[in-house]
Parts: structure tokens; C-alpha cells; sequence
RNA sequence: GCUGGGGUGGCGAAAUGGCAAACGCACCGGCUUUAGGAGCCGGCGCCGAAAGGCUUGCGGGUUCAAGUCCCGCCCCCAGCACCA
């Protein structure tokens, strides 16, 4: 008898599946496909920590299960390693972030590899690589060609620290994603993706997905849609109108102020009739200078002053009626001006409150009321109309486009969603492949000629002006139409287009002709099961969805959404509780864990932490009892593979229906306490069986795969597990002859009996009323009803 | 504030409306060993000597039966945050 061993026998086998190419997915095989994704990482300086191997080991399980289960299994790995972090720390040790790039990923590879993930390494991609971005800018051409990229000024999020812009998902909470500076906002001139030309269909698309509902919310959310109208407010004495949107037409008559964002350009306009300028242009001036966040942390006390002298037309009411301007109107939504209805919003009810405006009562919850109540709070709900003329008594919804009409207002469906911002000022990115020609414009760098490289640069450190800009060989260029002298583009991609589309190139990742191959394309997309942190909820996913949607359209994709099934994966904290990072300094590496108890072990242990999507602080004692665990079955295995041969127990029937349906359902911890539950009860056992114990080592692969694998082998077996089929299990055998009947009196249970399984219900019955406690219980007292649940329990009613 | 997800032993947790706490960690006792951060056997929600009683955040309800379904409240976590 040997001791169960990881180090030898997990290289041994980790180097057979490589050289076998066991995992390599067949573009021509006959097996239904299946497409397992998970997000690919961003290789850092750092190495993996323990978040890594959590999702990439179930879904390893997952794989090697559904290959098991008949399916080619297309499972690969990439790199999105173009970005920030490895360019601030390649200026920072003075590499260039090309060395650091391929030094980062070979440390990752190095670091996955040992965990014995079933990827076929042959897929493998890395966005910074040329015949990787090249694709990318193809692609970016191909939309500025259809007219979804497209260069505008625009307010744009700028960090300070990395000189360079952000898109809005990458601001949070007024703060810089990457590295938490304090963002300004800049008018700048950017190149911009129209996504919201594809609001409509990103949000009709997320309904019918296999994703988790919460996600689904948070993309709905994210775009944001209203259904409203816009109409004009008239400026008494002046040619203009201010027009606003609104979702609450039916308070119209309701509306007794109106707010113009202090960015409003029709303020400037209004200039020669407010009466107080002075003060008006000092909180405008105050505005402007105010973050996002100091807008946040002042959202609580409102602020705002009036245009004195300036009143607008209810065109209701044709009351004449004060605007002001306030900051919790925003420029950037709608028509970044509102009608106030203080007695229905309750913004407006707070700043009518603190400045004394009226407030006028349009909508009532019950009705016809004698008097409408004074409110002390804003009444948002819908009703029926009071103080509205001609409308009084009609149903809100009814008297929404009653109104409308009624005005003239026009219907308009407003997002919050904004276009994408992907210029980024800085260096280690896909060079916008686009060329400034001072007669033509903006000229599109001809296919022909991509990719445009990347350059190596003397000095990559941003100096108000992007890296590339100071590179006169990268820069100064040929007009493609003219052939004049001209500039290229000095700014790269945001990483968040590279990775918009990398499980595409999975189908097809060598293609030099083009961005994929249509026929493999359809081999092996979409998606079929995506496993992704969630705190990719809206922005990966939702640039990938547009992306898709884009290609669909474009006549190179049948689908046109990327990831059928989506699985989130929950962190991985460090043992205080605290998410990892660096300077908290409580990250913990698997490489350590690997070598001391083997990858098996880690696999099985960060599987056995708790639910998958769930978070767990590292707790690193509990790893012990896995180590227990799989010595066990070592001990046991070695001894039972070499057992005579015999029928496999029903609780081996039992337990391959439950593993099974757990992997499937992603509940990879209650998978391995049945494992646990079957070892015990086969060592048990009087002798081992062979049969059991080879079902039981194939349903332990996909989590423990070299353990397996070797005893496989010592079984006598010379091929892969991977392609043996997944054990069958034989309903009418899983069910035992004997069952445990419960006995309950008044639903307390009272005593329990073996019973055969066939029991029928008046036997059942006559044997609870025949168990002593349950006499006890019942005291001499009559049953008055009593209820049978077939094969579980008896429940006597007195 | 809004939206979503949660609250079960010392800890991670399990439980198609049907024996709450499976499985594991930690802990306690025993056996074995030159030794143990090894292995094996047993114990381990709370009260109780026992019989038994009580227990899934709190309060109600539905049901023969509720951790699970319904209503109200409290607390925690995550996301969004003046989007008219």
C-alpha cells in the first residue's frame, strides 16, 4: 500500500493531458458542442490569488462533467492584457509594458497550469498581441463605418493620476476605478461608440437569457429607460421655449415652477432679463466647480436660485409661473430642464418646501375627495385628476396622452445608458487605427494595412499629451486618399473593447483572413455557460452584448446574444473578511497550498467552502479535512479498483443522480459531501465491489482529477477518464427496499420504524398506531384524521 | 432613499411544505503510536440527572405539518444613487 502522493502523480498526468492533447476541441467532431467561458484574466504583476482557481476549477469540473456526459467541449483560457496596472508598473520599474505583459502571463500560465485545468491550450489568446488587435481595430473601423464610432467634444471623466479618460461605468463613486483619484470633468474631444443606438434591443435582449435575475435587473437598470414626453414651456416676452421631459404628463396642471440645469445654455440666453445675473452666474460658477461626488454628499440639502424677472406659461394652465436653476437638475438627462410638481415629486416637494413655492394638488389616490388634503409629503402615485379643468376625474394614465395631446406634447422614450467613451491617452492599448488628414477628414486606416502596430517608445510615461503622440515615426503618416502628409490617431482602446469580443476569436483563434471563420462560428456559438464575477454585471457584459448585436447585424454572427447561461462566482475574501488586494496585504496565493497539498485537494476545498456564488473569507484550516478526504479514498481506492467484480450498491445508483444534477446546477459543495457520504458508506461495506469503486472514481474526476485518473489506471485501465461516459445510475436500483417511516402525533414526531419500501398507506398507518410513544402521545385520545406521505411519514391528527 | 440578496450550532453550511442542523472544520473523550499538526472509534444546538421539553432574526397568519408559503417589523450585505 503507497501513500496518496499529489506531487507525483498530479505533474504526471498534468503532462500526459498536455502531450495527449486530450482537451483539445474537435472543429469537425459529431458530438453536440458545448462552449463553456469564463472570464479571462487580467495577468498582473501580482500573480493569481485564491478568487482565480475558484471559478476556473468549477468550471473545470463543469467541462470534464459535460465531455463525460457526450458533449465536444470547447473550454480555453486568454489573456486581457493590455491596460493600466502593467503600464504604471512597467514606467515604475523602467521595463517596457510589452516585457512586463509577457513576463506577467507566463507567470499566470505557469500558476493555472498547476492546478490541472482541462483548457485546450491551443485556443490561447492575448488582446496585446498584434494578431489579437488587429481584429480589434478591424472591428473598431467596421463601426466607425456604420457610423457607431464617432469623434465628439464632450464632458469626459478624466483621472489626474493616470492622465487619461474613463468611461462612466469606470467611475465609481466619483473616484477612479483603477486607482481611486478624484475624477475631474473635462470638455474634450473623444471617440465614442454609439451603444445607445442599441438601447432598445440590449434591453428586449436580456429578458429571455438563462442569467441570473439580479444581473438581468442591473442591465435594465443601467440602460434605464422612460417613457415620457417632451413639450414646451413659453417664455413670457421672449422668442424661446424651454422644453422639458417629463414621465408624469398627467400633473401637468400640477406644474408650478420650472428648473433649468445650471449648464442650461438657455440660461446664457436669458442673460439681458435676469434681474439678479449676479447672483444667478455665482452658483453657476459653483456648480461647475463641483465634483460629482461633492454633488452626491450636497444631494441631501438642495440649493438653487431663481431667474428673477424671467416666468415661463404653464401651457395648461397659461398661468405664468417662475424658473429657476437648480444643480439637482441634471445637464446630461433629457432636456436637462423640468417642470417642478412639488405635490408629486418628491424632489420638487423639497425645494418648493425650502424656497416656498406653491404646491398644487393635480393627482388623488381616492376620489372625488371633498377637499384635497394638505400634503406634507410629495404623493407619487397615480389616481385620479383634481384642480386639472377639463381632465378632473380621468385616470392618470388616461390623462397622459390626453394631455399630450392636448399641448401638443410629443411622446419620447428617454435612456440613461450614454454612449461609450473608448479613447484612452495612454500607451499599452489597441492604436486607433484612424488617420488625420488635414484635407480629408478623418480617414479610416485601409484593412489592407492593419494591424497598426504598437511602437516601442523611449519613454512611455504620459506628459499631457498621449505616449504616442510624441512618437514622430508612429504619427506622421500618408493619407490613405490624398497621400498628403498626415497624423495618426495618438490614442489607444479602452481594454474594454479588446475583451468586447475575445470569446468570439475562441472559435476560430488562429484566423489570419479574417476576424473569425463564419462556418466555426457557427460550430461553437454562442455561449453556453459563462462564469463571471459579479462585479462584471454591467459593463463587460453589456459591451459584449452591443458587440454581438453589431456583428449579427453585420451578417457575421446567426445569434445576437453572446452568453446563453451566465453563473456568477462568488469572491474569494482574504481572512478578515476584507476583499484581497494588495496593500491590505491579505492576498493569498495558491501556489503554496498546491505544493503542500496538492491541486486536487485546493480544487476540492475551495468547492467545498459554501455555495458557489457566495462569498467566503480564506479560511485556510478547513483545507485539512479535503486532505483527510482524499487520502481516504486513496486507501480505499487502491484496494477496491483490484476487488472482484459485482453490481454496483444502490447508494452508488443514488449518489450518481445527485452528483450529477448538482454539477449541472452549479452546486458543487453538496457534490462532494455526497462523494463523502458514499465513501463512507462503501468502506463500510464488507468487501469493496470494483464496479463501485470505479463509479465512484469517475464521478469524483471532473472535482479531483489526477487522484482519478491514477487510480484509473492502477484499475487496469489505459485510457483518458475524459472519455469515459459518466456513470448511468438505475432509478429502480437507487431506491432502497427499506425506508424509514416517521411517526407523528399532531405533527410532532414521536417515533420512526424501518418499513419495506412497498408499505402500503393502511399498513403504514396501522403500524404508527401501533408504536408504543405514539400511544403514549395520543393519551387514550381518538384519532380524528390521519395522513399518510407516501414512503416518508404518518401524521395522526387527535 | 430605491432595487436585489440574505439572517439556521463555536465556524463554513445542508434541508422537492414532511425526522432542522446532513457533510466538513474546530473542540472534547478513548484506542493506537518512540512521537504527532498522522490514523481509527465515539461525543458535540439549548435546558434537563433522566424522561422529556425548547430551538432556524422578531411578531402574527395559512396548513394535519412551516427554516421553507403569506402579512408586518428589525438587522446585515451588495448594487444604484437627485435620471424628472
Amino acid at each position: 500500500m503507497s501513500k496518496y502522493d499529489p506531487a507525483r502523480i498530479e505533474a504526471k498526468w498534468q503532462k500526459k493531458w498536455l502531450e495527449g492533447g486530450i482537451f483539445r476541441a474537435d472543429d469537425g467532431s459529431r458530438k453536440p458542442k458545448y462552449y463553456q467561458l469564463e472570464t479571462f484574466p487580467y495577468p498582473s504583476a501580482a500573480g493569481i490569488h485564491m478568487g482565480h482557481p475558484k471559478g476556473y476549477t468549477a468550471e473545470d469540473i463543469h467541462a470534464r462533467y459535460m465531455r463525460m456526459r457526450g458533449r465536444e467541449v470547447l473550454y480555453t483560457m486568454g489573456w486581457d492584457a493590455f491596460g493600466l496596472p502593467t503600464e504604471n508598473y512597467a514606467i515604475k520599474i523602467g521595463k517596457s509594458p510589452k516585457e512586463v505583459a509577457a513576463e506577467n502571463i507566463d507567470n499566470f500560465r505557469r500558476q493555472v497550469r498547476l492546478l490541472g485545468l482541462s483548457y485546450d491550450w491551443d485556443r490561447e489568446i492575448n488582446t496585446s498581441s498584434p494578431e489579437y488587435y488587429r481584429w480589434t481595430q478591424w472591428l473598431f473601423i467596421k463601426l466607425y463605418k456604420k457610423g457607431l464610432a464617432y469623434r465628439a467634444k464632450a464632458r469626459v471623466n478624466w483621472c489626474p493620476q493616470d492622465q487619461t479618460v474613463l468611461a462612466n461605468e469606470q467611475v465609481i463613486e466619483g473616484k477612479c476605478e483603477r486607482c481611486g483619484a478624484l475624477i475631474e470633468e473635462r470638455e474634450m474631444e473623444q471617440w465614442f461608440l454609439r451603444i445607445t443606438a442599441y438601447a432598445e434591443r440590449l434591453l428586449a435582449g436580456a429578458k429571455g437569457l438563462g442569467w441570473p435575475a439580479a444581473t438581468v435587473k442591473r442591465q435594465e437598470d443601467w440602460i434605464g429607460k422612460s417613457e415620457g414626453a417632451l413639450l414646451g414651456f413659453p417664455i413670457a416676452d421672449f422668442p424661446e421655449s424651454i422644453e422639458v421631459f417629463t414621465t408624469r404628463l398627467d400633473t401637468l396642471f400640477g406644474a408650478t415652477y420650472v428648473v433649468l440645469a445650471p449648464e442650461h445654455p438657455l440660461v446664457g440666453q436669458l442673460k439681458p432679463k435676469i434681474a439678479n445675473w449676479k447672483e444667478v452666474a455665482g452658483y453657476i460658477e459653483e456648480a461647475s466647480h463641483k465634483t460629482e461626488l461633492m454633488r452626491q454628499e450636497a444631494a441631501k440639502e438642495k440649493t438653487g436660485v431663481e431667474l428673477k424677472e424671467v416666468r415661463a406659461v404653464n401651457p395648461a394652465t397659461k398661468e405664468e409661473i417662475p424658473v429657476w436653476i437648480a444643480d439637482y437638475v441634471l445637464g446630461s438627462y433629457g432636456t436637462g430642464a423640468i417642470m417642478a410638481v412639488p405635490a408629486h415629486d418628491e424632489r420638487d416637494f423639497e425645494f418648493a418646501k425650502k424656497f416656498g413655492l406653491p404646491v398644487k394638488q393635480v393627482v388623488c389616490g381616492r376620489y372625488p375627495e371633498p377637499v384635497c388634503p394638505v400634503l406634507d409629503a410629495a404623493y407619487v402615485g397615480t389616481g385620479r385628476l383634481v384642480g386639472s379643468g377639463k381632465f378632473d376625474g380621468m385616470d392618470s394614465e388616461e390623462a397622459k396622452k390626453a394631455i399630450a395631446e392636448f399641448v401638443r406634447g410629443t411622446m419620447k422614450t428617454q435612456y440613461k445608458l450614454r454612449d461609450w467613451s473608448v479613447s484612452r491617452q495612454r500607451y499599452w492599448g489597441a492604436p486607433i487605427p484612424m488617420i488625420h488628414c488635414p484635407k480629408c477628414g478623418i480617414v479610416p486606416v485601409p484593412e489592407k494595412d492593419l494591424p497598426v502596430l504598437l511602437p516601442e517608445l523611449e519613454n512611455y510615461r504620459p506628459r499631457g499629451m498621449p505616449p504616442l503622440a510624441g512618437s514622430p515615426e508612429f504619427i506622421d503618416v500618408k493619407c490613405p486618399e490624398c497621400a498628403g502628409a498626415a497624423r495618426r490617431d495618438p490614442e489607444t482602446l479602452d481594454t474594454f473593447v479588446d475583451s468586447s469580443w475575445y470569446y468570439l476569436r475562441y472559435a476560430d483563434p488562429r484566423n489570419e483572413e479574417a476576424i473569425f471563420d463564419k462556418e466555426k462560428a457557427r460550430r461553437w456559438l454562442p455561449v453556453d455557460l459563462y462564469v463571471i464575477g459579479a462585479e462584471h454585471t454591467v459593463l463587460h457584459l453589456l459591451y459584449s452584448r452591443f458587440i454581438t448585436k453589431f456583428l449579427h447585424d453585420e451578417g457575421y454572427l446567426a445569434f445576437d446574444e453572446p452568453f446563453t447561461n451566465l453563473r456568477h462566482v462568488g469572491l474569494i475574501l482574504g481572512a478578515d473578511g476584507q476583499k484581497m488586494s494588495k496593500s491590505k496585504g491579505n492576498v493569498v496565493n495558491p501556489d503554496g497550498l498546491v505544493k503542500e497539498f496538492g491541486a486536487d485537494v485546493v480544487r476540492l476545498y475551495l468547492m467545498f467552502m459554501g455555495p458557489f456564488e457566495d462569498a467566503h473569507p480564506w479560511e485556510p484550516k478547513g483545507i485539512l479535512g479535503m486532505e483527510r478526504f482524499l487520502s481516504r479514498v486513496w486507501k480505499w481506492g487502491e484496494r477496491a479498483v483490484a476487488a472482484p467484480s459485482g453490481e454496483n450498491a444502490p447508494a452508488v445508483h443514488k449518489a450518481i443522480k445527485k452528483v450529477g444534477g448538482d454539477i449541472e446546477r452549479f452546486k458543487f459543495n453538496t457534490a462532494i459531501s455526497t462523494l463523502m457520504i458514499l465513501l463512507n458508506d462503501l468502506e463500510a461495506g464488507d468487501r469493496p465491489v470494483r464496479e463501485d469503486a470505479e463509479s465512484f472514481i469517475k464521478m469524483l474526476y471532473p472535482f479531483a482529477p489526477h487522484l482519478a485518473q491514477e487510480l484509473w489506471s492502477l484499475g487496469g485501465h489505459e485510457n483518458c477518464l475524459d472519455r469515459e461516459p459518466w456513470p448511468s445510475s438505475d432509478s429502480a436500483l437507487a431506491n432502497a427496499e427499506k425506508i424509514t417511516l416517521v411517526f407523528q402525533v399532531n405533527g410532532k414526531v414521536r417515533g420512526t420504524a424501518e418499513a419495506d419500501a412497498a408499505i402500503g398507506g393502511d399498513e403504514a398507518k396501522a403500524l404508527a398506531l401501533g408504536d408504543p410513544k405514539v400511544r403514549a402521545a395520543l393519551a387514550g385520545k381518538e384519532p380524528q384524521k390521519v395522513i399518510y406521505v407516501e414512503k416518508k411519514l404518518v401524521n395522526i391528527v387527535a
